[in-house]
DNA sequence: ATTATCTATAGATCTATAGATAATGC
DNA sequence: ATTATCTATAGATCTATAGATAATGC
């Protein structure tokens, strides 16, 4: 066994090959083979691990989102002031977005994902963008619910993606680029 | 012959048909077959009209690029102040990623753009990008020219693609819109 | 005995081409 | 005569399953 991968585990090992792949390639563009490739495992034996294809992007949604919006909820306290919070919430989502090997972001903008082997990922992304709207509005009061600048720090925080695929390699502050995602907003 | 698309000529139907399903399941994963169906005709009879699939999502990509980089090409004469030029620019970008029926700027981020298929049109991204960054060099002359904040405002025009994507139908402001993306670069 | 891996393959695609037929324009 | 469309298909994939074999743990 030539373990060509980090990982614990061959499921693991899976996971970041996968990663690598959907990332630059696309999911529907990176077959299973190519996978299995990238291990050194079989086509086939990816099967053992995961039950479908599917099931791996999933994962791999899974285990980003849910660290973030965990740290999220945990911050709705309501005591604090919500600029602040905002700013805490933006930091630790760009650190988030930065702190994997590949720009796992990505995945978030696979046209694949409106199908229904994904709905739980986008639940918890549009509950996670509905966090970052409650923060703006208790910052900025005078704003309709449905202005598209309650959006706009969440937007500037997942910025940081397409940053990170035009710019590979260059160091981002997070606590910088967390500010401009609250500056966006204004002063009313 | 019914026609089920808009446009003049089969190559348009075959365009809007391909910018549909292109932006909402993905590149690889739509088939020639599905955009076929989707215009009326046999699959084998796009090949009258473009020599590969990949030259259906390079004339889409040609087309959406296009006006916005000639306009900004236009837009650098150097005398006027840079940051109304950069609103300016901020302000014909975001409305050319609403104009359009599908939400076309979709396309600019599918991982299947990596392949050499697309190399004009990342150049023409990269140029546009270009002119922001000597617009914001010019309004915060105090930026290193690596500082992410040089990128800001390109990032925020170009959330509009998912905010679109995440509030279909909702009207935008295009000129608040890109208030913002001149007001993320602070005043150092 | 259980688990992970393998080989082999079913069955369903996919893109692009070959060549026939119908429609259009001189 | 030229063009657009069609039918048919080549050749190359793709995901997932069946069943054999090797490795591991009691």
């Amino acid at each position: 066994m030539d373990r060509r991968r980090p990982g614990a585990t061959p499921a693991e090992e899976i996971l970041d090959a996968a990663a690598e792949l959907f990332t630059t390639r696309g999911y529907t563009a990176t077959s299973t083979r190519a996978i299995a490739d990238a291990v050194g495992l079989r086509q086939a034996s990816l099967y053992t691990h995961f039950p479908t294809k599917a099931a791996i992007l999933v994962s791999l949604l899974d285990t980003t989102v849910r660290p973030t919006l965990d740290r999220a909820r945990g911050l709705r306290d309501g005591s604090r002031d919500p600029g602040e919070v905002l700013r805490e919430l933006a930091t630790i989502d760009v650190e988030g977005l930065l702190a994997s090997r590949w720009n796992i972001g990505m995945l978030y903008v696979l046209p694949e994902l409106a199908g229904e082997d994904f709905d739980e990922f986008r639940a918890a992304r549009s509950e996670l963008r509905g966090i970052y709207r409650e923060l703006v509005s208790g910052c900025r009061p005078d704003l309709d619910p449905g202005d598209p600048v309650l959006d706009l720090p969440f937007r500037v925080v997942e910025a940081v993606i397409p940053h990170r695929q035009d710019h590979p390699g260059v160091a981002v502050d997070a606590a910088r680029w967390a500010a401009a995602a609250v500056r966006v907003i204004g002063t009313g």
